[in-house]
RNA sequence: GGGCAGUUACCAGAGUGGCCAAAUGGGGCGGACUGUAAAUCCGCUGUCUUUCGACUUCGGUGGUUCGAAUCCACCACUGCCCA
C-alpha cells in the first residue's frame, strides 16, 4: 500500500473525495471499480482517465474491477448530456461490451496468482435476473424521490427545456444499485469515475448505507478539458480511439504531439506514470526552449507505446519523421523505401495509364478519394489547401502526369499541414 | 383529456409572401504568422457543377398563390402549465 490518493493528487486526478477513502485504503487492500459505458466498440481516448486511475489503483496494491454496463447501456446515462440518448439495440450492445471489455482487458493485470489480480464484471449478469417490481422495491424503496431530483443531471435537465424520461431519470438508481451489488458480492468499497459521475456514485454510496449500512467511499477525476475550452479527444476526423482500426497508431501519436503548451503540461501528469521529478524537469526544459516541444513528444511516447506498443511508437515517429522532419527539403529526399514504407497515413492505388496519358487534377483528387466531389476539391485548391509532392498547387486546370512520379510509383499529396494521401500506381 | 408555446443547416438562433441556400454566433476545414503550438487576422462551410448555372432543404402531408421557411388545413413530435 503506498500514497495512492497524494500521488493522485499531485498528478490533478483528483476532483472530488469523500471524507475516509484515504484511511479506508491505507488501512488494506480495497477492491475499487469504474464503469465504462458501452456505447461503441471501442473506448476512445476520454476513456483513458478512468482506466489510468484503475492502473494507479492496481499498482498501489489494491483491487481493480472494470464494470463494463451492459445493463446501464441500455439505459442511458442523463449526466452531461443535455437532450435524452438514442437507444442503442440490444445487438449492438453486445457488440460493444465486446469490444471494451477486450480493450480494458490489456490495460490491467488479470493475473489470477497475485492477490490484487483485476476483474472485470458485467452489470447485465446480475440485472438480467432482476424484475422491475423486485428492482423497485428493493432498491426503490431506500432512495426518495426527492433525493434523485437534487442531483445536478438530473437538475439541469428539469430546467432545460429537453425534459428527461423515466428511464434516464432511473439511472442513477440503476448504478447505484451495482456499487451495492460489488459492495455485497465482491467486498468492493471504493468507486471511481469521472466528475459527471459523482451524483450517481453518491446513490451508490447512500444505497448501500441505507440498505445494509455499508460504510463505501468514492472519488473523481477531473473532466479533461483543452486550455482554450475546447472539446477533449475530438478532431475533424472524430474521436481518437484505442482502437488501432478506428485511429492508427500515427494518427494517435500526432494528437498529443499537437498538444498546445498548456495542456501538454497538464495532460503528461494525468496520462503518464512519469515521476514527478522527472516530471518537473520536463517542464523547466520545455519552457526554456518550447519550439521544441520535448512535453508534446513526451507525452506522445509514452501515451502510445502504452496503448499501442513500442513498435508501432516507433513506426509513428518514423512516419512523422519522413513526413514532418525536413518540410523544406526536396521530395526526392524521401526514398523508396521510405515511401514504401510510411504507416498511418491514407493510402490508395492508382491506373497508371492514366497518369501516363495525363489527368486533371480535379479528378484526379476525386478519383482517388482525396475529396469527394470536385467542388470539395475546386474550393481546397482555391483557398490554397493543396499540395502534390510538398509543392502548393493553385492551378485549377494543371494536369498530373508522368513527370509528378516520385520513383516512377508514387504521388504524394497532401491537405493542409498534416493530412497525407499517398498515391500509388 | 384541456390550455399555451414550439419544431429552421453540425449546434445555438434570426427570418412571418418575392431581394432566401436562408442573418448572426459557435463549431469545423483551409490560408497567413509560428513550433505540425497558443493568440490574432483572412477565406470556405446544403449538394453537384469548367466560379454560368442546376438541384434539394426550413417537422410531415395536402392546399391557397404567378410565387411559400413565411398564409390555411390536417397529422406527428417536443416542452411548459392545468386535470
Amino acid at each position: 500500500m503506498n500514497q495512492l490518493i497524494k500521488e493522485l493528487q499531485w498528478r490533478g486526478m483528483i476532483q472530488d473525495i469523500m471524507p475516509g477513502t484515504e484511511e479506508q485504503l491505507n488501512k488494506e487492500m480495497t477492491s475499487a471499480y469504474v464503469g465504462f459505458d458501452p456505447t461503441a466498440d471501442s473506448l476512445h481516448i476520454g476513456s483513458l482517465v478512468p482506466i489510468l486511475l484503475l492502473v494507479h489503483l492496481q499498482k498501489a496494491g489494491h483491487k481493480p474491477i472494470a464494470l463494463v454496463g451492459g445493463a446501464t447501456g441500455m439505459v442511458g446515462d442523463p449526466s452531461g448530456k443535455s437532450e435524452e440518448r438514442n437507444m442503442l439495440s440490444e445487438e449492438d450492445l453486445n457488440k460493444n461490451v465486446i469490444g471494451v471489455r477486450n480493450q480494458l482487458m490489456q490495460f490491467l493485470n488479470f493475473d489470477a496468482s497475485i492477490p490484487n489480480a483485476a476483474e472485470l464484471v458485467n452489470n447485465y449478469d446480475w440485472f438480467k435476473g432482476i424484475s422491475f417490481l423486485e428492482f423497485i422495491r428493493d432498491a426503490g424503496k431506500h432512495i426518495t424521490v426527492n433525493y434523485m431530483m437534487a442531483k445536478d443531471s438530473v437538475k439541469k435537465r428539469l430546467e432545460g427545456d429537453n425534459g428527461m424520461s423515466f428511464t434516464e431519470f432511473t439511472y442513477q438508481l440503476v448504478q447505484g444499485y451495482d456499487f451495492y451489488w460489488l459492495f455485497k458480492n465482491k467486498n468492493c468499497k471504493l468507486q471511481m469515475g469521472g466528475s459527471d459521475q459523482w451524483g450517481n456514485i453518491v446513490t451508490g454510496t447512500e444505497l448501500i448505507r441505507r440498505k445494509i449500512g455499508g460504510e463505501a467511499f468514492a472519488f473523481t477525476c477531473p473532466l479533461i478539458k483543452k486550455a482554450d475550452g475546447g472539446k477533449f479527444g475530438k478532431t475533424e476526423k472524430g474521436n481518437i480511439w484505442l482502437d488501432a482500426n478506428k485511429t492508427t497508431p500515427y494518427q494517435f501519436y500526432q494528437f498529443w504531439l499537437n498538444a498546445s503548451d498548456a495542456d501538454a503540461a497538464a495532460w503528461i501528469k494525468i496520462f503518464t506514470f512519469l515521476p514527478q521529478d522527472e516530471i518537473n524537469a520536463l517542464i523547466t526544459a520545455h519552457e526554456s526552449n518550447p519550439a521544441d516541444r520535448i512535453l508534446q513528444k513526451k507525452l506522445a511516447e509514452e501515451l502510445t507505446i502504452f496503448v499501442h506498443g513500442q513498435s508501432e511508437f516507433d513506426k509513428a515517429v518514423e512516419t512523422t519523421q519522413k513526413l514532418f522532419s525536413n518540410t523544406k527539403a526536396p521530395i526526392d529526399a524521401l526514398s523508396v523505401e521510405d515511401l514504401e514504407s510510411i504507416e498511418g497515413i491514407v493510402r490508395t492505388d492508382y491506373a497508371a495509364d492514366k497518369i501516363n496519358a495525363g489527368i486533371d487534377i480535379l479528378s484526379f483528387l476525386t478519383e482517388n478519394t482525396v475529396f469527394e466531389s470536385k467542388g470539395a476539391a475546386r474550393k481546397m485548391l482555391q483557398n490554397g489547401g493543396v499540395s502534390i509532392n510538398r509543392e502548393k498547387i493553385t492551378d485549377l486546370q494543371m494536369m498530373v502526369e508522368k513527370k509528378h512520379l516520385l520513383h516512377d510509383k508514387f504521388i504524394l499529396v497532401q491537405v493542409g499541414k498534416k493530412n497525407y494521401y499517398l498515391v500509388s500506381i
